[in-house]
This record gives structure tokens, C-alpha cells and sequence, in this order.
RNA sequence: GGGCGAUUAGCUCAAUUGGCAGAGCAUCCGGUUUACACCCGGAAGGUUGUAAGUUCGAGUCUUACAUCGCCCA
């Protein structure tokens, strides 16, 4: 076996075995296995691996692979989006390095650049997931333009159109300037920003003035009325009367309404339905005409006069000057509010009218609250249920219509009637007879057809095997940030195009973050490269980091020196498995041998083991991955290793045939077990080490997940072991103050008790873990030996004779400071035992191990104390 | 303004139904013990954000407050 794992030439080439063979197949399971999937939240296309995909992988490869090895037909269906808008902006960036644009190079020159793109660019990030060691069935990879996923598309559209869901209309929207598109309330976000507020005076009929703040000035040229409260005394008398939009000098009417806020600013309210949703709605109340008075790159159209043609900010610049030179300004002042911006591009975003494509949502969304309340569906944490609820209980229409080219084409066609060219409109796959029909040109929103994915990916509309096997899927696992964007819609448009909810289980976590909290940028240099970290230490290291780092729904933050820390458990496993494989000759029996014939270290490792399945196996089915990874590396490292495998170590090099036979058994038992539960961790260095242990299975990948046999858990066992570990600690403390070689062996003398002798038994223990050659057992009236040092573990005590090297003076020091401890640990545990109510009203247990624990410091007490009485006059 | 989460060792995080607060890193001390120096043995480090409450018992449950973060208006 090599010295240390060569994760760099071994991870490709068990990747490349694993996927050659066939085992990423759900087929692999056999005909009858139950189907487990799960359908990969599709990465972009144009996206490269950052840290979060690393964790989605982890995760989703982690879930996978142990219900693969719990013999399911285990099928993770992966795949990629095409991702309108990100995808555009990528090949436009293309066009202008090369001195073209979108518009120049035509509709159809530009698709066959962005299909070019993704050919050569889109495989990428796919890639890179295969190197994390995801074991996704690539055979069934889809994207989300691909031809069936596109029919599906289509075939929900038209659908929803039947069902007169979907209409088209002109609403208010967020319009991106730069983009030239709507997009959706959720692509845009808001954050505090300081702007400036402009108080000035709208000029009323009359002589009067209104005085006004906004923001925004140029929408002031937009304007259609002026609101005040109607309890508004300073004003309340000009309701009715005409005001006169500045500079242009248009009429509008004053009117009353009690959404006006007598606080802000100077008291009146300009209202602008054609850029404000809140003055929108007044208008629709108020009958209020609307206008336009943007171009689609926010520049200023007809409708602003003598300002037609500006830039939004240079007009409100240009028209504040003129303001003030018609002695309209009143002053401005700093002001902090909340700027919408796009996701995607951070420019501001501009409400406007607009014609465009809604799904009416409210019946889907009252399917998908439906199932999440009778549980069909289960979010976890459930927490996030709540917000589920909130957000699905007040949800808009879904503006679904991008003015992109990239994406899927709305399937609708329009034909000129009475001079309006889009007087007719028909919505179908196909395009309607007759001629002068024009296709919509735009496309659908991306999340449309994600929505479809869990489906789709499998063939939906057509009623393919593998929808019929393998939907609906089981666990969707992704990020807490898009549980509107996503998941909320994948369950709408499951429930509502196949009736049933496309998972049981949301499983979402949370954001990775830097040390300190901070958002991990390429500009503040603190981004965890995945790849490169596999690189350096590996994809297992990464993988088990990533997930033993944080606890479900909850933002990590990734500490580097973990991932140091998981690379060095790798090598350690590795080291053991190296150990067990050295010692191992010629054929070797699997299986343990009989319960009874082993001894108490073998017992007890063997009893912490299963105890440790049993708890690995609770954490599973709770989606606690990380606690029983963290419980795993516990169990290998703190005990495991230090003490089992040291302690084999006499069986094995001095031992007879059985006994050796016997240690060789546990050890490879242990290990495999070991090997097995973290195979879903880290599955590259598992399944190498897995090779060199006896074993009947031809890969790990697919050997059977562990199950805990209550049989070979054993509390007195482990209580017994406890105690002699107890006394190896206090051994290797006193051999340390004395300051006694490490490697001198010394001896150690005990009274014969039923404990000593059982520890006599087990010498071995002491031997090998703190080079206590031999245990003596004197009788019990025999004196105490003298220029020892002495050990007190509960009823346990040990001499430790120390000729030439006992300072008595020092020994009574340690012994009242030992006793000092005991004392405050009796006074608790009496305290507790004293108090009535205590005994009278906790669990059982809880009194039992007090009184226990009670007993046990008392007879440790008065050992120190006789010891201190005949030792130190 | 509404909702959610966080606050535990210097840093990053754990703690399964309430039952003696634990790891890693960093710090300090000691070690070439034939699997591993990518290691081993030890030590130190805490009024669990604050204040009340429930309970025999609270990091854990309740209430209020503070600070930070996220989501929604």
C-alpha cells in the first residue's frame, strides 16, 4: 500500500472506473430497487465552479451516494440552464470585443453565436463537478433549451393559456435600461442608498403653491396630479382645483386621498402612475391618466418637452436648474431610501409601462401552499415554511415575457387587424394557418422552464419509462436564496402538470461565506477557489469541509484552516488503513469473530463503533450530515486510533494464532465499517483505501451502507473501558510530572479487587498506552507500597512505584490538589442527591447515574485521603 | 414597518427529546514509542449578548432589550 494517498492520480482514475462501470446508474440497483432521485439544481450555463456549487455537489453527492449504498436505484439527474439574461450579456460582451453588436449581426446570426458559445464554453461547469467527484448519471444530463425541454416549455405555455392562466397585457413593470427587458420583482433588489430629496413648489390655480418632495425629479414631467390628505388642513382647499406641472405648464387636477403622508417631505404628493407603483395604483383609482415619458434606454422621450432626448439624470439635472430659475425650488437635502437595482446588471431600475406576458398564479400558488400545509411537502429547516407561506399567500402575478433572444420564444403569433399589427393574437406550438402571422418575439423568463425541471428532465409531456419510474423525485437540495425563484415555482408547476409534488423534501442550505461573514468577491481577494483547492489538497478534503462546516439552512462561514485540518484526517484514515493492511497475512476471515471471545479493548471498540452507526444513522435521517461527519472523525481519531489500534498492537506482534486472528478481524470490522460511512464524505480516498482491506464487494460505491447491531452495544463494557482510559490518562499525567522518560517502562502495583483484576486481565491496556510493563496485584492487607506514586479512578487505585524519583512533598501536593477536585465534585453531586425535589421529580436515569457518580467519588475520596494520611504526616 | 436567523474559548463552529458546555485553528509545555511529524502526549483558555421568568435542573423553553445579518414591504 503507498505511503500516502496520491489524490491527484487517483481521483480521475476511480472517477473514470466508477462511471465506466456504471455505478452513477440508477440501472445499477437492480429492476426491483426503489428509485431515489434527485434532479441537480441546473448551474448556468455560462457559470464556472465557485465554492457554492462545491457545496451543492457535496451535498447532493453525499445523499446520493448513501442511498445508493442503501441498495436504492439512486439517480442524480444532472444538467444545466440556459440562463437568458447572463447568457446574452456574455455573447453581446463577445460581439463588442469584436467591434459588432447584437443588433448588427441579426437575430439568427447572433443564436448561432450563443449556441456556438455554449458548445464550446457550457460543458464547463459540468466538468468541473465531475472532478468534486459527483455521481450525477451524465447519460441522462439535460439543459434546459435541449428540444424535449423546450417542447415542455411549450406545452406549459399553451396549457396555461388554455386554462386562461396567462394573459398579455400593459402593466407597470420593472424595466431594466441597460438590458432593454422587464424582469421579475424578485431580479430586482433594493438597498439603502443616500440620494438627494428636491422640495419644491407645484404651482396650484390660484396663485397658490404646493410644496413637493421627490427623488426623482424628472418625473415630475410625467406627473398626472398632485395628491394631499383630505384632512390636511394647510391644503385640504385646493382639492379640486387644477396644478400645472413645472416647466411644461400642463394641467392637472389636486386631488384628495389619504394615502398621502401628512409627514413627508412638506405634505402634497406628486403622483406619476407612468414610474411609481404606489402612484400607479392611485391612479387606477382615481381614473388618472398615465404617461410615458421614457425611451427604453431611459432616455427622455416626446412626452418631456424640450428634455426629449436626455439621459434620465442629465433631464433631472437640466430640469432642477430651470426650476430654480422659475423660482419653483425650495431647498434639497441628503436623503436615504431604498434604490430598486437589477440583479444582474446593478444598474437602477426604472418602472414603466409596458405590454407583457403574466401568469396568473394565485390557483398554482394555492396548490403548492396546500401541499406544504398537509406535509406532502416538507422544507427543512422548517422554518423556512413560514416564508414559504408568506410569500406564496401575497404573491403577484409573474411577469414572464424578457425582451431577450436568447431563451425560450413565447409560442404566440399575431396577425395585423384594423391597422393594429398585433390586432389578432393566437397562442399554440405551432404556428396557425393562414398567412401574415408574425411570431412573438420574446422569450420566456429562465425560471419558467426551471420550473419545469424536475419533469422535464425526465421527459414530461411525453409519457416516457423514466418519468414513469423515476418521478416524482425525492430531495430537492439547494440554496435557501432561491426558494422563491425556484422552488416555490417548481412546486407550482408540478402540482399543477402532474398532480403530484414534483419531492417530499426541500432540503436547503445556506450561503458560504468568508471568515468574519463577509461575502466571498473576486475584488475583496477572499474567494475560495473550489478548484483550486482540489488542486492543492483534493476534491475529498473540499467535500468534507464544505459539509461538516455548517448546520442545515444556516449561512457558513469557511474557515481555510479546516480545510487543512480535512486533509489531514484523510491522510490519517489512510495511515490506519495502511496499519490494518500491513498487518494483515494471507487470507483472512470476514466477519467478527464470536461475541464472547473477544476481549474487553476489542469489546468496547467495537460497542462504541455501533453506537457510533446507530447515532451516524439518527443525524441521516434528521439531514444532520455534518454532526455525524464531525461524530465520525471523533470516533476514528480520538478513539479509534489512539487507543484500539495501539492496543491491537499486543495481539498482534505478541499474541498467539487466535488472539491475532481475532485483532486482525475487529480491526478490518472497525475500519470497513469506518470507510463506509464516510464513503459519502469523501468518496475518492474511501473507496482507494477500501481496496486494501478483505472485503467481499467490488466497490465501495456500491458496498452496503452500515447498519448498527444493538447486540454488540454494551453499556457496561464501555463504562469498564472508560475507567482503565481514566486511569492510562492519570498514568501518562504522573509519569510526565515526574518526569519520567517516555520510553522507561515502569510498573505498577494493585490491590487485588474484582477491578484490578479485570484490569490485570487486560494489561495490554496499560503496556501500550502507557508503557505500564506489569501489574502486580498484592493482597488486600498487604501495606502500601512505599516511594510510590499513587492513581485514584473511582474505586480504581494504582501505585506507581518511583524509586529515586518520588519527592514526597511534591506527591502530597498532588494529592490534596486531587482531593481538593474530588471534594468539589462530591459537594455537587451531594448537593443535587440532597435535594429532595430533585430525586423526586427527574428522570430516573438522571438520579441513578448521580447516585452512581456519587458512589464513585466518595470510595475515589477515601482512597486520597488514606493515601494522604499515611503518605503526608 | 413586518418576519426570520445569529450572538458560546482569541478566530471558525458544535452541543440528538432540558441533565457535569465541546472540537479545529492559534497559544504554551513535552516528545524521532517500528500506521501516520500530514504525527503523538499534555496544558491553558467560558458568568453561553443583557435582564427577568418557567423548572429539581436552562446554551437549550418563555418574555423584554441590545448588536449584527438576511428576507419581505
Amino acid at each position: 500500500m503507498p505511503r500516502n494517498f496520491d489524490f491527484a492520480e487517483a481521483e480521475p482514475r476511480l472517477y473514470d472506473w466508477w462511471a465506466r462501470n456504471g455505478y452513477f446508474k440508477p440501472e445499477a440497483a437492480g429492476d426491483n430497487a426503489e428509485p431515489f432521485v434527485i434532479s441537480m439544481p441546473p448551474p448556468n450555463v455560462t457559470g464556472s465552479l465557485h465554492i457554492g456549487h462545491a457545496l451543492f455537489t457535496a451535498l447532493e453527492d453525499l445523499i446520493i451516494r448513501y442511498e445508493r449504498m442503501r441498495g436504492k436505484a439512486a439517480l442524480w439527474l444532472p444538467g444545466t440552464d440556459h440562463a437568458g439574461i447572463a447568457t446574452q450579456l456574455q455573447v453581446e460582451n463577445l460581439l463588442r470585443e469584436e467591434g459588432t453588436s447584437r443588433e448588427e449581426v441579426g437575430y439568427e446570426e447572433f443564436l448561432h453565436r450563443t449556441w456556438q458559445w455554449k458548445e464550446e464554453y457550457g460543458g464547463e461547469i459540468i466538468s468541473q463537478l465531475r472532478r468534486l467527484g459527483a455521481s450525477c448519471d451524465w447519460d441522462r444530463e439535460r439543459f434546459t433549451l435541449d428540444d424535449g425541454l423546450s417542447q415542455a416549455v411549450l406545452q406549459a405555455f399553451v396549457t396555461l393559456w388554455e386554462q386562461g392562466l396567462i394573459y398579455r397585457g400593459p402593466r407597470l413593470v420593472n424595466w431594466s435600461p441597460g438590458l432593454q427587458t422587464a424582469v421579475s420583482d424578485l431580479e430586482v433588489e433594493s438597498s439603502e442608498e443616500l440620494v438627494t430629496l428636491y422640495y419644491f413648489r407645484y404651482p396650484v390655480e390660484g396663485g397658490e403653491h404646493l410644496p413637493v418632495a421627490t427623488s426623482r425629479p424628472e418625473t415630475i414631467l410625467g406627473d398626472t396630479a398632485v395628491a394631499v390628505h383630505p384632512a390636511d388642513e394647510r391644503y385640504r382647499h385646493l382639492i379640486g382645483r387644477q396644478a400645472f406641472v413645472p416647466i411644461l405648464g400642463r394641467a392637472i387636477p389636486v386631488i384628495g386621498d389619504e394615502y398621502v403622508d401628512m409627514e413627508f417631505g412638506a405634505g402634497a404628493l406628486k403622483v406619476t402612475p407612468g414610474h411609481d407603483f404606489n402612484d400607479y395604483e392611485l391612479a387606477q383609482k382615481h381614473g388618472l391618466a398615465i404617461i410615458n415619458i421614457l425611451n427604453k434606454d431611459a432616455s427622455m422621450n416626446a412626452e418631456a418637452g424640450k428634455y426629449a432626448g436626455l439621459d434620465r439624470y442629465d433631464c433631472r439635472e437640466q430640469l432642477w436648474a430651470d426650476m430654480d430659475a422659475a423660482g419653483l425650488v425650495i431647498k434639497t437635502e441628503p436623503y436615504t431610501t431604498r434604490l430598486p437595482r437589477s440583479q444582474r446588471g446593478g444598474e437602477v431600475v426604472e418602472p414603466m409601462m409596458s405590454t407583457q406576458w403574466y401568469v396568473r398564479i394565485q390557483p398554482l400558488a394555492d396548490k403548492a401552499i396546500a401541499a406544504v400545509r398537509e406535509g406532502r411537502i416538507k422544507i427543512v429547516p422548517e422554518r423556512f415554511e413560514k416564508v414559504y407561506f408568506h410569500w406564496l399567500e401575497n404573491i403577484q402575478d409573474w411577469c414572464v415575457s424578457r425582451q431577450l433572444w436568447w431563451g425560450h420564444r413565447i409560442p404566440a403569433w399575431y396577425r395585423e387587424k384594423d391597422g393594429d399589427p398585433e390586432g389578432e393574437i393566437y397562442v399554440g406550438i405551432e404556428a396557425p394557418a393562414g398567412d401574415g402571422w408574425v411570431m412573438e418575439r420574446d422569450v420566456l423568463d429562465t425560471w419558467f422552464s426551471s420550473g419545469l425541471w424536475p419533469f422535464s428532465t425526465l421527459g414530461w409531456p411525453e409519457e416516457t419509462t423514466d418519468l414513469e419510474r423515476y418521478y416524482p423525485t425525492q430531495v430537492m437540495e439547494t440554496g435557501h436564496d432561491i426558494l422563491f425563484f425556484w422552488v416555490a415555482r417548481m412546486i407550482m408547476m408540478g402540482l399543477w402538470f402532474t398532480d403530484e409534488a414534483p419531492f417530499h423534501t426541500v432540503y436547503l442550505h445556506g450561503l458560504v461565506r468568508a471568515e468574519g461573514g463577509k461575502k466571498f468577491s473576486k475584488t475583496l481577494g477572499n474567494a475560495v477557489d473550489p478548484l483550486t483547492v482540489a488542486d492543492k489538497l483534493g476534491a475529498d478534503p473540499l467535500r468534507f469541509t464544505l459539509v461538516t462546516s455548517g448546520t442545515p439552512g444556516n449561512d457558513c462561514h469557511l474557515d481555510e484552516t479546516r480545510l487543512d485540518h480535512s486533509f489531514r484526517f484523510i491522510n490519517k484514515i489512510w495511515q490506519m488503513t495502511s496499519f490494518i493492511n500491513m498487518n494483515l497475512d494471507g487470507e483472512l476471515e470476514l466477519g467478527l469473530p464470536p461475541l464472547e471471545s473477544l476481549d474487553l479493548s476489542a469489546r468496547w471498540i467495537l460497542s462504541r463503533l455501533h453506537r457510533l452507526i446507530a447515532n451516524v444513522q439518527y443525524l441521516f435521517d434528521i439531514y444532520q450530515y455534518g454532526e455525524a461527519g464531525n461524530q465520525i472523525l471523533a470516533f476514528m481519531w480520538d478513539e479509534f486510533a489512539p487507543f484500539y489500534l495501539e492496543i491491537s498492537k499486543q495481539a498482534l506482534y505478541q499474541g498467539d494464532a487466535a488472539q491475532t486472528d481475532s485483532a486482525r478481524r475487529v480491526l478490518v470490522h472497525v475500519q470497513d465499517n469506518c470507510l463506509r460511512l464516510l464513503h459519502p464524505f469523501m468518496p475518492f480516498m474511501t473507496e482507494e483505501a477500501w481496496r486494501y482491506l478483505p472485503q467481499a464487494g467490488e466497490a465501495l460505491i456500491m458496498a452496503e451502507w452500515p447498519r448498527a447491531d444493538e447486540a454488540l452495544i454494551d453499556d457496561e463494557v464501555e463504562a469498564r473501558m472508560h475507567s482503565f482510559l481514566e486511569l492510562v490518562r492519570e498514568v501518562r499525567n504522573t509519569r510526565s510530572e515526574y518526569k519520567v522518560d517516555p520510553g522507561r517502562r515502569i510498573e505498577a502495583i494493585a490491590y487485588d479487587r474484582p477491578m484490578t483484576r479485570d484490569l490485570a486481565a487486560n494489561a495490554c491496556i496499560l503496556q501500550r498506552l502507557c508503557n505500564v510493563d506489569e501489574l502486580q496485584l498484592i493482597p488486600e492487607n498487604d501495606a502500601e507500597p512505599a516511594n510510590a506514586a499513587s492513581i485514584v479512578v473511582g474505586e480504581l487505585t494504582l501505585f506507581l512505584p518511583l524509586e529515586g524519583m518520588l519527592d514526597i512533598a511534591a506527591e502530597c501536593k498532588r494529592l490534596a490538589d486531587e482531593q481538593v477536585k474530588l471534594q468539589g465534585q462530591l459537594d455537587r453531586t451531594a448537593k443535587m442527591l440532597g435535594n429532595e425535589k430533585f430525586v423526586e421529580r427527574a428522570r430516573p436515569d438522571v438520579v441513578q447515574r448521580e447516585r452512581e457518580r456519587l458512589a464513585e467519588l466518595e470510595a475515589a475520596s477515601a482512597q486520597v485521603q488514606e493515601r494522604l494520611a499515611s503518605l503526608c504526616p
